[in-house]
DNA sequence: AATAATAATTAGCCGTGGCTAAACTTTATA
DNA sequence: TATAAAGTTTAGCCACGGCTAATTATTATT
């Protein structure tokens, strides 16, 4: 009842976020066509993962919820684990537990989180669910909406996509780094910022997939 | 054109080893039917991974020995990472090591093993095939067939049935151990033996399971 | 308000890998 | 050697999770 497909699925749902989530946009997220994704969501329905209402979106029940945070949790211990152990790079480590995610059983995943003392953020500072799908309310703001002048540090990176991330390495902005923003270009929204004592352009793409906290 | 399940017959085909492997004795060990193991079979013939003639036997050809080495050599460099950082214990490493074999990529299993420094056997003993199939070739003999009066030394112990391994630990029959063979019960071919100043029974169902080297 | 565009669903197909039941070979036994 | 038993294969079914093409709902636009 339960297999790799419809816990990717759970697993997008919950990325998507939203609370009327459309065919479309599942449909894209997971590289399927929209009929398949139709199908999976009546095939979840029926097992109440998600409410459905036809032709209006679909979202996660408690239930299908605390599926995908556990799908999430197992995900991050995965890269945490992974990074520790192997000294993966980040850029490796999501494609890597990716895979993997969808075959560690419980017991193992109970070994990896007591290996790693229960680790509360994975190698991109993403929170990671507990056990019962508990995640912590983040305080940390998305790096495009932090104001000029303001000196704050980076806490989260994007993890899906490697090239960003070897963007990011190599412009120095790292987990922890401080960032002072100097100004932001109004004609593309791209920010002007200093960090690790050189100044960089921050397009508005990659500003609001950082995530930042301010002291 | 690769699944777990094509790998789980290729593999489960190795351990059988036979050249002429039957299609209820793979069915058996598989636990599916004797049909779906004949309809698989033809597929996997189909695409040169087996040898078959109907009625008579499959074997691996060498496309589906190398395919099967690989596999085992995913299982048993997992089985030897989970051991080295978790400290899982060797009833449990199969078991988890079965589900993640197929999960992992050729970038992660070299990652591994060059992080365990290229291991040679695993932590029942077991030879861990090379990156390109190539498996050495064992000197252990099967405890079964050591003479009366022989010393040797436990090489390898089975890894699938964690009752068994439970009892030999409980016994002190572990890797590396001498072991002192007194005498066999014709009646029902237990051997009787010394290990670890303590005189045990072995029966000969366990005797056959267990590798040693005799100096 | 009618129509065009977009989104979502349904219908029907396909390959995979299971299953049962029936048919067919091979091997063992009387 | 004829027959029974055991092993193997074939035929036909099913659920899964994809797909395309056609249909139906909703939303935007004229």
């Amino acid at each position: 009842m339960t297999s790799i497909a419809r816990e990717d699925y759970l697993k997008a749902m919950w990325k998507l976020g939203s609370s009327n989530i459309g065919t479309l946009e599942l449909a894209n997220h997971l590289e399927v066509t929209p009929a398949s994704t139709t199908k999976m969501i009546l095939k979840l329905s029926e097992n109440g993962l998600v409410h459905h209402k036809p032709y209006k979106g679909a979202s996660l029940t408690e239930i299908g919820l605390k599926q995908a945070l556990s799908v999430v949790r197992r995900h991050r211990l995965l890269e945490t684990f992974l990074s520790k152990t192997l000294g993966l790079s980040n850029e490796n480590l999501h494609v890597e537990a990716e895979r993997l995610e969808h075959a560690l059983s419980k017991d193992l995943e109970n070994s990896i989180a007591e290996y790693l003392d229960n680790p509360v953020r994975d190698p991109h500072g993403h929170p990671i669910p507990g056990p019962n799908g508990e995640i912590f309310t983040n305080e940390d703001i998305v790096l495009f909406d932090c104001p000029i002048n303001s000196i704050s540090k980076i806490r989260q990176v994007p993890d899906e996509d490697s090239e960003i991330l070897l963007w990011l390495k190599n412009n120095g902005i790292n987990l922890g780094e401080e960032i002072y923003i100097k100004s932001k270009n109004n004609f593309d929204d791209s920010l002007v910022v200093e960090i690790n004592n050189s100044i960089i352009e921050i397009s508005s793409k990659i500003s609001k997939l950082v995530y930042v906290s301010i002291e």
